[in-house]
Formats: C-alpha cells, structure tokens, sequence
DNA sequence: TTCTTTTCGAGAGCGGCGCTCTCGTTCGAC
DNA sequence: GTCGAACGAGAGCGCCGCTCTCGAAAAGAA
C-alpha cells in the first residue's frame, strides 16, 4: 500500500477523467447521462467503461457524492468565513452559497435533489455527504443557542412523539438544541431547499425578475422565525 | 360540432385509455415513461400510439396538465371546505390536501415538482393548472386581509424593485394584498414545496417517523410566519 | 529472462427505446 | 356507392445500457 503501483494510479486517473467528462456531459445535456457518448468522447468504446464502473448507476452515485461534498464544502466554507457570534450574517452566507452553487452547477443541483431516477436507490455512501448543508445551518443555530444569543420557543405545543424524534436529531449536531429551535431550522433549510428549486426549475423567472432580492428576502423571514439576531 | 362524430368519439377514448395506461405506468414504473410499453399494454403497436400523441413528450405534457388539475382541485376542494373566516384552519387544509395528494399520486407529483427533463420546456398550457395551488394559498392570505383579520408586517426593509415585483404578483390576485405579507405566503408555498418534496424523495424518513405531526408542525410555523390568527 | 496471470480495450451482439415511413384496411362523409 | 381520411401493423433507423469474447499488453513469479 506504501507505493501505489503505476497500474493503480493510472486506473485512477483514469476514473477522474470518466468523471471530468460525465460532468461536462451532464451539464450540458441534463441529467440523463449517456455512458456511449462519455465513452465516445473519451476515444474509447462504450464497454470499456465498465472496467471502471460496473454501471451507469454506480457512475452517477459517484458523482452525486462528489456534488454532495462540493455543495457542503461550499457551504461550509461560506459559514466559516464568517464571525462565529454572527448568526444571521453566518445564515444568509450558507444560504446564498447553495444558492450560489446550485446556480453555477443546475445540473448536478438537479441530480442531488431533483426527482429520484425511478430505478435508483441512493446508496448508503450518499448520506453522509447529503447531510453536510442542512448540519451546518443547523450548526449556526446549536452555536447560538450554546452562546445564550437564541431564545428557544415555547416547547408547549409540540406533541411528544415529535418531539423525541426532533431530540434524536439534535443529538447528532452535539451540542444542546432545543426541539422547538430545531424544528425552525428544519423550516429554514426546508424552505431553502424550496426557494433554490423553484429558480432552478423555472417556477419564478417570469414572475420575479428580481431573484438575488427575493432571495435574500425569503431566507431573511427564516431568520426572522428562528429568531436569529438582526445584528451580529 | 353540435354532434360529434362518432370517429371522433372513439379517439377521444382512446386518447383517455392511452392517458390511463401510461399513469399506470408513471406510477408502477416511475418518470421514464415509456411508449413502447404503453402501447404494448394495449395490445398496440407502437407506431400506433402516434396517431394519438405526436411525441412522447406531447403524451408527458397532457399527463403534465391532468395532474396539476388534479392537485390544484385537490387543493381547492380542501379550502372550499372551511369557513372563509378561519384562515389558519384553509391554511392547514390546502396544505394537507397537497402533501395527501402528493402521497397518493408520487410519480405524478415527482413529474410536476421534480428537476425537469432535459429535453423537455413546459409549454404555456401548463403553467395556468401549474398556479392552482399557489394560488388557492395566497387566495387565504387575501381574504384574511380583506377582512381585516391580517396585519401586514412593515414595509420597511423591502426593496424597491423586489416590492414592485411582488406588487405585481399580488395584482393577479384580484383583492389587495401587501407585498409583504404576499413575501410571507410564498415563504410558506416554497416551504410547502419543500416538505412534500423531502417527504416524498425519502430524505427524512429514517430521522423522522412521525411524519404526520413533522407535517403539521412545519405548516403551523409558517403559518405563524404569515399571521394567521389561532382561532377562526 | 521466461512464463503465467491479470488487466485492459475493441468488437459483436442482445433487447429496448423514440421515432419515421410505407402499406393495406376500414369506415365515415359526401 | 364511392372516395378519401384515419388507422394499425410492420420494418427499419440510430440510439441506449449491458454482456461476452478475444487478443494485446503489462505486471508479477519462476
């Protein structure tokens, strides 16, 4: 394992040009990838392919996964960049750069949060990355929260059950969350996930010419209903 | 036209069999329809089934327009059925009559709301159908402030380009609504969108069984986000 | 160095797809 | 009763994912 043979890394250079030339497929034809045209455009003939993948699925997961870890990696960075106190200026940076990036990347936006592919199950690989954007949201409000700068909501009305399901989940972000703070979270992500989609899919073009404004305003009533501080 | 004719009496059946057929398959198979199969599950030959619909994507775009149909009726029904003045009660009833009809109908909810197919541009015939829902929501934002029981949330932070685009929007609503508080309704589509699209496409199944309640819960907020009154 | 094993790409081929064209048939409109 | 339009069947085109076989080349063992 010290000295990866030629063979080794040739075969993975290989990979990652497959990969190269399926995204550039997939950004300019859309979603349904056609491994013969990836196999053309590669000098090669189509059933070469699968002595690197052993289908066309498994080409597509592997490529959701590296979209899935770009988003993160986009958003992550986004709210790092930011004063950690700075809830709301940390919320519409991870905001903005989903949106930033699902503009820049529509088609592999489409391919991670699109219409599943009827015969496609997303393997267990994709749900560790998949979870990447809506941890770190919901890391600005565990952070906010442990600094004593967000207020939970009254836990009244929520039922029980949902609410144990709501703790199993804050349990995973590590830090004290309070259910009712979570649910808004979860809102938040939920309607971003909502607004992103609609401008990717052509749902508000002709209605909103002004999008980085709605945008922005949207994700600014979300904050609004977390309660995140209006100033840093 | 007063009679129609008997020919065109049978290709009308025949066109809704086909229709049938392939929401059968849309809903056994999932989203890549195909002729080939529709036709064979009539005892057809395929060439055949172009007589009827000049395209697959022809066939698509009419299942396209029934199923918005459907939803929007579905939605409609629902805010039919409460008392006008209990605008939190139509806000959770169009909302569960669009996640139940979601439910019921995956594959046809995955066609509409779903990344869209590459090839395949919406054509001006669905777009009407495609308002129904949304409009039946902002439709209960409009009668609550009509009569008096919505406050509208300050205008102040709103930009002036995004107000005028809102403005018009409200305006094909018929009564006045602030572009405010239209902002606050569709936050609450978006997020709608966004939960059923979640649910649906097995993002939160393993971390929140309850769905029921998530649903509900997620609904209520926004519709604390828009103001609706707790009591009818 | 020689021999064996593994890896790789090419090619043919299978069934299925959307779609087109042609060719008899049928059936309604005149 | 005749004519023309509508219709279904069939063959065929180029595409697809995928499988299998075969020869070349490279890597490891003798």
């Amino acid at each position: 394992m010290a000295a990866p043979s030629i063979r080794a890394r040739v075969r993975a250079e290989m990979i990652d040009e497959i990969k190269a030339v399926a995204r550039r497929h997939l950004a300019s034809d859309g979603a349904n990838l056609s491994l013969r045209a990836v196999a053309r455009d590669m000098g090669m003939v189509s059933s070469a392919i699968y002595r690197y993948f052993p289908s066309r699925d498994e080409l597509l997961t592997a490529l959701i996964i590296e979209a899935y870890d770009a988003l993160g990696e986009a958003v992550e960075a986004a709210d790092a960049g930011c004063d950690r106190l700075d809830l709301r200026g940390r919320w519409h940076a991870a905001c903005r750069a989903a949106r930033g990036w699902a503009l820049a990347h529509p088609a592999e936006y489409a391919l991670l949060y699109g219409s599943p592919v009827p015969g496609y199950a997303a393997p267990d690989d994709t749900i560790g990355p998949a979870q990447r954007p809506p941890l770190t949201l919901m890391g600005i409000l565990r952070d906010g929260f442990d600094a004593g700068r967000l207020d939970p909501p009254p836990a009244a009305e929520m039922a029980g059950p949902l609410r144990a399901d709501l703790a199993d989940l804050a349990g995973m972000l590590g830090g004290e969350l309070p259910e009712t703070l979570l649910a808004r979270g979860m809102a938040g992500w939920t309607q971003l996930f909502g607004l992103i989609s609609f401008e990717l899919f052509g749902r508000i073009n002709r209605t909103l010419p002004h999008r980085d404004a709605y945008f922005d305003h949207q994700t600014a009533l979300m904050a609004d209903l977390i309660g995140l501080p209006r100033t840093g």
